[in-house]
DNA sequence: AAATATGATCTGTTTTAAAGCCCAGTTCTC
DNA sequence: GAGAACTGGGCTTTAAAACAGATCATATTT
């Protein structure tokens, strides 16, 4: 009675689902790169919000969070304890004192150095199963997947024109 | 002054990272997919229970949870509800009767079916950035990622051992 | 000047995930 | 049969995160 079901439609394969793949692959790599970067303030996101504040492409700490896609609230304490750590620095910006930008210290920038690195070897830990071209290719496509994406929400999209508006004359 | 550190070291640009790509296609992801699938009992996270239910390849609880990365005391409440939708059936094992296994019901199956058509839009569409040939592609090493990943945690590869085994034959 | 909008912060509430402990039923080993 | 081990389930606690408002300073608009 339930061949009837498999027999009608293709089988349902559980490891082709592209969600669960996908899954698979944060799990992997949020275990690798929490293990790799170690007791650094926020974790990965923090890892994250650090390389964005060093790439110093996003003007403020709303554009931050909704590059990373965090809350704006958010945001105010996990700067904050970048600050007490002494990684970064909150200046106001003389074109609009409402805003702060956030700017890497050196020590900020010598720490990135030095995760991105560990982070890198958990990268091809998780990407493991793959050669080494073969990596390189799925990066470049999930770079343009995530880049080039369609407008999904209006938040991504923001802060993607965002990026690209401010990497125009930065290359 | 911090001209010294970007001309000494590569620059830092936010777009590359992969963890950051990699959280921009799950936020997108994880949007489609909920638009996609509307008021189905737990979301994606069901979604993907049901699809691992239907495929049968998952002896009980416990492994359709490992499989999934969720705790075992979520996955209790999660089929509860989806007995209660009536989708699946929780069957004892006459071999070990500790174990209940999950089966899907022909209104399970059916639900299944119609949903898996409007995830595959909206996958395509959060994969818009690509080519059809690309994307494919992009979903192979995907899938390679997660299938044959190396022991980061011995929680994921007794999951996927376990999928391995049981799927020996049916390939 | 007044009204409105924005950025950052603070204050909560709510949700969610994860972890731990305990119990009942079942199986396996001895 | 006794005891250890395992599955399912309930319960509580903890931490993280999302979310909604309110406040304050500053910018922009009218």
């Amino acid at each position: 009675m339930s061949n009837k079901a498999t027999a009608q439609r293709p089988p349902v394969d559980a490891r082709k689902d592209f969600g669960w793949a996908l899954g698979v692959l944060v799990r992997n790599y949020q275990n690798a790169s929490t293990a790799a970067i170690g007791e650094f303030p926020h974790g990965t996101r923090g890892y994250q919000v650090l390389i964005a504040v060093v790439g110093g492409e996003l003007p403020n700490q709303l554009a931050l969070a909704q590059h990373l896609g965090i809350d704006r609230t958010v945001m105010t304490y996990l700067i904050d304890d970048f600050v007490k750590e002494g990684l970064v620095e909150r200046r106001l910006n003389p074109a609009d004192r409402r805003a702060r930008i956030v700017v890497a210290t050196d020590s900020g920038e010598l720490a990135l150095a030095g995760l991105q690195q560990r982070v890198a070897e958990a990268e091809n830990t998780v990407l493991g199963a793959l050669a080494a071209e073969e990596r390189g290719l799925f990066r470049t496509l999930l770079r343009r997947v995530a880049c080039d994406a369609p407008a999904v929400s209006e938040h991504d999209l923001g802060a993607c024109e965002a990026v690209e508006q401010m990497l125009g004359s930065g290359s």
